[in-house]
DNA sequence: TTTTCGTATATGTACGTACTAATTGATTTC
DNA sequence: GAAATCAATTAGTACGTACATATACGAAAA
């Protein structure tokens, strides 16, 4: 079983595996693997379709512990990447089999950071408002609590058709970290983690089908009337304050939302 | 911090702890731990709210590893039935915040079981039929392979308003596990398991949003143009196998995907 | 009174070992 | 030639250890 790895490894130092290095980031090592079998997944040093060297091997030649590896693989597991059958090994799988659709349902922190790289948030509308009657339930705070509101477009990053329609409330206490942003090219719960410097805990989605109105169909390029869902997303820093509420609206004919489950055992 | 654990603790003996006998079961002891925690939650021993006793203790009083421990967590986690913070402890969250709306997507094949468990699948038709055009693609099969069509209604175990309206596809080669099915009260593919032996490896789920029509509508109880979730499932045996193709319609009104993300790290 | 600091506590990370069980493929046997 | 058997391989389970890091709480200092 030749693999990149080891061929790579036949002629590598100890210092420098593979080209990668683990001591220069301060994340967990089980991820700091994950990004780098996911990078040479995505470069073509492991193709989709075969079979990953082995856990020993892999941590043999990453200078880790299998366990170690073993968590690694199990974030790509959850992300689809991955599927591993005892006995056999661990397969790269596809990342979107079924044609046409779009993945928009996040389900990790970490997809929602790629989906929202590879699309374009263009702000249109900016104000501030004080939370009151349904907002403030939607919400989830006491009436009279500020807010920043930004709506506007989201396109894909080739700038193409219409991604979704998106209304974004932000805390007013953390509201500057968005204030000079016109278009963001990264989630914007980025941006608020990146101002504060806490972190988003804990993200709370639901979906539910909606008929689009006229003015919001227009926006999307579709008609009044048309189907689509609507994504509603609640963002939690620590000791579960609410930063971020914000809804998205996807036309129904673009996006199908796909998951798989796998046996746990 | 005294708890139910420890307080049960004090007088048990080393065979039978709080009642629970490891060694009953062929399941992986951490998924068994899963099933006695979620258990202890369900019957008030661990109050919505509270705190879990630590780990360490834990692992303890059930006479198990923490790293088993902590295995079992992460199930529950994932399940969104409980939530960690370093530093302080793992806290029983409650199962449904948003009011009206029932669960109806799975996120792992044990909850599947459960949802199929708390809900009745009323079978009103039945035929073999042979898969041609748009259903051979749908099935991803070639033209003519036979499969057992069912429909039916699927309604809350109490028998209160319609649940979805459901159709099912199962290859002739398993279908034999379901002829005497009247009314389903576990997941279908549960039976196939059990007929065969085989286990069902791997299910793909997808939903997408759809008006209802005239008919469907009538039988779940709603009105033709009502709004609805369509959830298509794929059920892979070994290899890859399509096993059984379903689809569900589940009125808009009554339904909410919801989802927690969690940060990684 | 308020702030700061240290300490205890709990989960998170990372390593190690050993064994279990599903799968594959070669070998043997009928 | 087909079926049964065996051995090698690989992911899964379970245990152990040690240390890191976020949090809460109380004591000391400003």
């Amino acid at each position: 079983m030749s693999n990149a790895i080891s061929e790579e490894m036949t002629g590598s130092t100890q210092e420098i595996k593979n080209g990668w290095k683990p001591e220069i980031a301060t994340a967990p090592l089980y991820m700091q693997v994950a990004h780098h079998l996911e990078a040479r997944i995505s470069n073509g040093d492991f193709a989709v379709g075969s079979l990953l060297p082995t856990e020993n091997e892999l941590a043999e030649a990453l200078g880790v512990s299998r366990q170690t590896v073993r968590q690694a693989i199990g974030l790509l597991r959850n992300k689809g990447r991955l599927s591993a059958r005892k006995g056999v090994g661990t397969r790269v799988e596809a990342i979107e089999a079924t044609s046409g659709s779009t993945r928009f349902i996040a389900h990790s922190r970490s997809e929602l950071f790629e989906i929202a790289a590879e699309t374009e948030f263009v702000i249109g509308f900016r104000e501030m408002v004080s939370a009151q009657g349904k907002l403030a339930v939607d919400l989830g705070c006491r009436p009279g609590r500020k807010f920043l509101h930004i709506t506007g477009v989201r396109y894909p990053a080739n700038r193409g058709k219409a991604f979704s329609w998106n209304e974004v409330y932000i805390d007013s206490r953390v509201a500057a970290a968005v204030k000079d942003i016109t278009v963001a090219r990264r989630a914007i719960f980025h941006y608020i983690e990146e101002f504060t410097g806490e972190k988003i805990h804990e993200i709370q989605q639901d979906v539910r089908p909606i008929a689009m109105d006229e003015d919001i169909a227009e926006k999307v390029g579709g008609k009044g009337g048309d189907l689509a869902l609507i994504v509603n997303r609640r963002y939690y820093g620590s000791g579960r304050r609410l930063l971020e509420y914000a809804f998205q609206i996807l036309p129904a004919d673009r996006f199908t939302y796909t998951t798989t489950l796998r046996a746990e055992t």
